[in-house]
DNA sequence: GTCCTGACTGAGTGCTCACTCGGTAAATTT
DNA sequence: AAATTTACCGAGTGAGCACTCAGTCAGGAC
């Protein structure tokens, strides 16, 4: 039982690292310091072991958000804007792994023919999509944010906060010097004119 | 030789389709229409031939946005920057092979060790990049963007267009109903206030 | 003590993969 | 016409893969 956790463990580091089809059982029972059969044990397939993971991802994502932006108090929308643009950067440091596995192709492939893995998929981006909108709405009642569409706004915003994370992650850019730079643009794409 | 040409183009639609891992060798010679040895007659491995590929994609990329800027006239700086947008999202779907290339893992784990691969990726990137910092440059040099720093502020933008973009290609999301909306928020971000 | 069950093992299995190689036939050179 | 080169073929090869299974072993129930 205690090897079920490092096993999963492993396995989330290795299928962070090098993808799906990179790693194989035997790498992750290396790691894991188990037998083969061991990972077959607790998990039907090397699909189900990544589901297992990926579920995983989920929960912890969708959960820190939540509590984090109920814990928090804003000025008004733009300023919560603001803060949910600065947790996304947070979390794609503090919870690097489970963004890692959104930059793979392989959630995707798997999400056209498994519904669980496409459920876990949106939940993670909804979780954004919807603290966003909500902030941009409150934010045009409030008069901090101009006359906007929310919802098309907060994928904007969204596309751009994962986007820079994904340079970050992937390519050799220190992304994170633009974080800064990021928010501030966020608030100058929303924010009402004078 | 015409085998050669048919051979780059069902390898071209399969790794952008499934990925590099996931399309093996006879799934290429299938839909070619060749034996599998004449692959390895005009391509050392594998690899060699997506190298081929990613190589091809870069010089039609490059290209065509090198023509396409120097062949328009645009208002001021922030109109470039509009066009520029608009261009990408062009390119997106005139280009889509070449963009799922890039949405892929594979060219980033092999441009870890393949200097060629590099090589491409960033110029695939700069390009886009570069023209992005002279429009915005330009712009605020004729007061239609604001004061800003165009290195980060097009980096910024291209993680904008790149993330939505990824959206459309990976997810269900109908993106492109959303590009409208994002070149607009390219102005809002940029444009000099009154 | 016997039985049972749950956690774990690792050699074994069948399959797929990237790549090789001996050969063929047409085109080109001499 | 002979020799050489170029483009192509597809059965064969060895390695690696996900997954199986017969079996071990500790610990709890009776």
């Amino acid at each position: 039982m205690a090897h079920k956790e490092s096993i999963l463990n492993a396995a989330t580091s290795l299928f962070a690292q090098k993808g799906f089809r990179d790693t194989s059982i035997s790498d992750i029972a290396r790691l894991a310091g188990t037998a083969e059969g061991t990972i077959f044990y607790h998990f039907q397939s090397k699909e189900d072991l990544f589901l297992a993971i990926f579920e995983g991802a989920r929960a912890r994502i969708v959960e820190h958000v939540e509590t984090s932006i109920q814990g928090a108090k804003f000025e008004d929308g733009l300023d919560m804007v603001r803060g949910i643009a600065s947790l996304y950067f947070f979390l794609s440091e503090e919870m690097k792994q489970e963004f890692l596995l959104l930059f793979g192709t392989y959630p995707y492939r798997l999400a056209s023919e498994n519904a669980r893995c496409s459920e876990h998929l949106e939940a993670m981006y909804t979780c954004f999509l919807d603290v966003l909108t909500l902030a941009i709405t409150r934010g045009m009642q409030d008069g901090s944010i101009r006359d906007v569409n929310p919802e098309k706004q907060s994928l904007i915003v969204l596309a751009m906060l994962t986007g820079l994370v994904r340079f970050a992650l992937m390519n050799l850019l220190p992304a994170h010097a633009y974080y800064a730079e990021a928010i501030k643009a966020c608030s100058s794409m929303l924010e009402r004119r004078t």
